[in-house]
DNA sequence: CGGACCGTTGACACTTATCAAACGCGGTGG
DNA sequence: CCACCGCGTTTGATAAGTGTCAACGGTCCG
């Protein structure tokens, strides 16, 4: 996650390393979030940063029109919450049981040195998104989507999606009926094994890497 | 740009927010670079901060099918080029006769603290490209597209585009033909006027807004 | 005058959204 | 134990939107 650039010895205190790399420096306990809950609301002060313990969060915005576009999610680890302006336009949702560990900006405003990694890390990861959104045909969004979650599961052919079909279809720009037939037709190829509704096993993982264009 | 969380006081050194504010603080002098001419190209060691003085910049990358997508559009006093690892993913343009000012970050890699606004800002118009992109339909992109545009260019209902159709429409995810065909229908309803290719004229501030949901 | 470049317009094909229905699964209650 | 229901997913038919290919018009410049 951190660059050479930003390797010890640029400025960056070693206690604020330390909590970016999931040390407890200043931070609150870890809360529990149940499926559903909201973390933080669109309109609410900006006042903490937040960092997924285990389980998952999205991160969307409705917009006018009623639809809804989920901007991110985050597994273990990702930091979130992260923006410029006073008040949150976006709102981040636990998506199952989750743990959140959050620590007070205001008390510690030096601390948003110590986050720009994880500033730059969304950002690159919002950039990478929009790629994948904005010049790929459904399957292959619906292809980088599958391996980016097999990336996060650590590399592994066989893992559970965390969200539901909307929540893909939100991510991804789509239909919950176009995602569903970008499975099924990544299935019928061999290239995947849908295991139920969550469970995803790559067959072809060459294929799929493919697609991604 | 600043935020309250960042205001004076946070631990953001003044000589850094002096040179985000404009100043010249420990920054080489202006360079400039004609239409067309790349800053910085995809593969090379990130070694500068850049920032726009005058002119304007295309940020794209070019996917394996040929496709280009313009992430972001940079205009006075943006600064650019701003990423996590070592070496560029993208590639940064003049678009038109440009000037640029650079900072080097290895000579004072410290200097990445007073970025941070800077970050939390791209970060914030790639969320927003985002939605633009995603859910809404091609007329409606190209309706933000000239609010966003309008807005850079101080809010003035009347203004020149800086860029070609082929950049609106890579930056909009969309083709030259339905960007054209988008203006040509704001045109119709007299929500808009054009004067040659580049000038923009907004009759109805309303509606184009309206149709931003 | 001729050519190159950019933007516009038109015809058509293809992709995806929309609307609708069926399926599978887990939970509840008779 | 089984029928029923609710929810999420899949599948199907159709329509709308956008991409593609092609032709045309205007401007600039040799």
């Amino acid at each position: 996650m951190l660059t050479s650039i930003l390797a010890p010895g640029t400025g960056i205190s070693a206690p604020l390393m330390e909590l970016l790399s999931g040390g407890e420096v200043e931070s609150k306990p870890t809360s529990s979030f149940v499926d559903g809950q909201s973390i933080y609301s669109s309109g609410e002060r900006v006042g903490q940063a937040y960092r997924v313990e285990f389980g998952a969060v999205r991160v969307y915005r409705v917009l006018a029109n009623g639809r809804r576009q989920i901007l991110a999610f985050h597994f273990g680890g990702n930091w979130f919450g992260l923006q410029n302006g006073d008040r949150h336009r976006s709102t981040a949702e636990a998506i199952g049981v989750t743990g959140i560990r959050s620590i007070n900006l205001q008390k510690d405003p030096h601390i948003w040195q110590g986050l720009l990694p994880a500033v730059l890390e969304n950002f690159s990861s919002a950039q990478e998104h929009q790629l994948v959104i904005c010049r790929q045909s459904a399957v292959e969004r619906v292809a980088a989507f599958l391996l980016e979650m097999s990336e996060r599961a650590g590399n592994s052919q066989r893992f559970e999606l965390f969200m539901p079909r909307v929540d893909v279809a939100d991510y991804l720009g789509l239909t919950i009926e176009t995602v569903s037939r970008s499975l099924t037709k990544l299935k019928n190829k061999g290239i995947i094994k849908l295991h139920g509704p969550r469970g995803i096993e790559i067959m072809q993982y060459r294929a799929l890497q493919g697609l991604c264009l």
